[in-house]
DNA sequence: CATGAATGAGTATTCATTCAT
DNA sequence: TATGAATGAATACTCATTCAT
């Protein structure tokens, strides 16, 4: 409780919140694959305490209740995938490096975490509703940099004069269903190789420039 | 009253097995939407019953288990999907129109019935590992029409000569995540303008001319 | 109803009232064994519909209810002992013969029919208290006959003066449990050798003539 | 506190085994009286945990399934049975006197306990086939030891030579039969008397000296 | 009459949460 | 503070019985 904390000069040994955050994180790095596992409603609070090996009790004093510990488990999730970007991604300063490096960090996060997948999955089938997803908060944190890094590119001619928010959607729908689809499918192939062809034809288009150029003119005539 | 009927004269109430199976596609048809409101676990099979004004032993008579309610509830969505683009995008002989239409239709068909959506999601969040996924069946079943569609394009020079079913999974990725963002968003836009934006960055990339003849120069030197 | 027979001449075909019992005496017969097999709470009135090959309803129509059913069935069994009783054992006019006769006769009953024994276990099991056991009434019903046949016996000196009623119980008791272990055991051995043994003890104890002259002295010591 | 405790020390609540067993045993004695009112199918598990004055879950904690509380149950009364045998049967050495005892004893234990006979009754009625019923258990555990004491009263003359096994199983029904056929009837009469009477009959047999005479006579002449 | 479709009351079992130790 | 024993609300599924056809 803050306000007793200012009250009283701490003495002594400090109420260590940090140790409280060390172990509410441990708890929820051992409560994420358990979740993805079983599923969410399948799932007993036992399991995790089991698999902490401390007692049911205990996961619940960090943890009000099943839901907030769930929760708290995506949300991890999502913090760590933030974390990968500020660290990766935006250090980049070519945009199209940038955009590049950010698909291949998106799915090679959640290739090495599938339990993620799982846990976005199961929070939009349980908490339907009841919750802005997990994921879509992360999408909107970061979608005005996005924005502003096609803005640029067009500025400086090097893309095509296209609305940049539905533009940012449609790519970002691009990549959501890609990493769904990479899990749900155990797809093996090197991530480099799918992000390569991905931007291929994000950056190209599939058309051959001689159709691009009929269809141009046609557009031209409406 | 079917032929046999000659043969041994029935006594009491005849079985009707074309009541049967309008029955159970009744069942079927409120079931979907009462577990996409709900969830799977949350779902009361009453809740199912209450729906169609019926006991809750009459669909017990139709179906085994609620489990078995459900996975049919599912298939038959895409059972739905699928006639609808028997229906409206096979019929179309120009390819890139397919492509175009396939588009429209597969975001109307899940604009139309959103329970569905939700419905795949369950379907995954319960039963994973389980069973494939009815999606990935209905994607598979589809897929080797696009790869021949493509050989096509490519034949006759319309399409740039990339690798047809690793653009077809990138595709179909795109459209996948399209839906369940579509969804999930509550986007309201008009399908029709997400449409052509979308098949303008299929067909078009986003890069500039000037951008792209840069890259295929510096590709070229690779 | 006979009241209304009665008033008005019977005319065309009459009721077919030995119809109905002929009918529900097969139900009965086929109800038993499916009963045996089951127990009472895992029979399904279906089940018996089935072995009949009719419909649910037509068993309902010559039985109220499950427990009716079962009930006739266990009664019909009695029956049927009795039957073989009335033609197999008071036929024979020598006591101790119709004794020996109405041992085999009761253990060869049950080993030909050991569905009535396991009907005879889920009445009590079932009905416990909210009915005389059938088996009872059966007992009841033959007892005084047994008690007449000692009571000549003792007149003409061929047996002990012991108390009849009470002999009559311990045989009974002896015959019964002999009827349960039986059934329970699956003993295989020859009825007749069965009944030979029991009926040795029956007339002549276990003990030798010396063990049994040294005991009556001390009994005389009483 | 076991010495491992030393070893690592256990923080929150210890578990307690010895606990645990006597709970398990005090929810089987609640247990059998219930049954035996209600019946196994009748007996909701609820009724049992009323009768403890205790919530459903923890005689849940304690027994897998009803089924398995059931079979303890009857189990557990069979127990009972072989210590009363062991401290009041087994301990008197004369033969003759041992038999008496033994009845004595097991009639008197089913008086007291009548809820046993039922839970006997019981588990042939729902678990039929399924498992070899406890009284079955009990009985092969104990016939030896009568196979032996006839043995040898044999040997000494004391008892006809007849087939110990057989002998043993006649009088086993006899006992058998008499257990239930006393609960079922109520009987009132003191169990001194009924042992008599059927230790009279068994020692001794039915018929007079003169009908013994003359049969011995006739079955010489077989 | 015979049938089987419809019904809904009845019950074993699970598991999130609480709290005494 | 950590624990696990206790709790009881919640729910899928069955089946005796009814009654329209």
């Amino acid at each position: 409780m803050p306000a007793k904390a200012a009250a009283r000069k701490p003495r002594g040994r400090p109420k260590d919140e940090a140790l409280v955050a060390v172990r509410r994180q441990q708890i929820l790095d051992a409560a994420a694959p358990v979740f993805a596992q079983h599923g969410y409603g399948n799932t007993d609070v036992q399991f995790v305490a089991d698999a902490l090996q401390v007692g049911k009790g205990t996961v619940y004093r960090y943890f009000p209740s099943k839901e907030a510990l769930f929760l708290a488990a995506v949300d991890r999730g999502m913090q760590r995938l933030t974390e990968r970007f500020a660290a990766d991604v935006y250090t980049i300063a070519e945009p199209l490096e940038r955009m590049e490096q950010a698909l291949r960090v998106y799915l090679d996060f959640f290739r090495e975490h599938p339990e993620y997948v799982e846990l976005l999955i199961l929070e939009r089938a349980e908490f339907r509703g009841r919750k802005k997803p997990t994921y879509a908060q992360h999408r909107d944190a970061h979608m005005p940099r996005w924005h502003e890094l096609f803005r640029g590119l067009i500025a400086e001619g090097r893309m095509r004069d296209v609305p940049v928010e539905r533009t940012a959607e449609v790519l970002n729908d691009l990549v959501y269903g890609t990493m769904f689809t990479n899990y749900f499918a155990a797809r093996d192939e090197s991530i480099e190789e799918w992000a390569e062809r991905i931007m291929d034809l994000v950056f190209n288009g599939i058309l051959s420039d001689a159709e691009r150029a009929k269809r141009k003119g046609r557009r031209g005539n409406r």
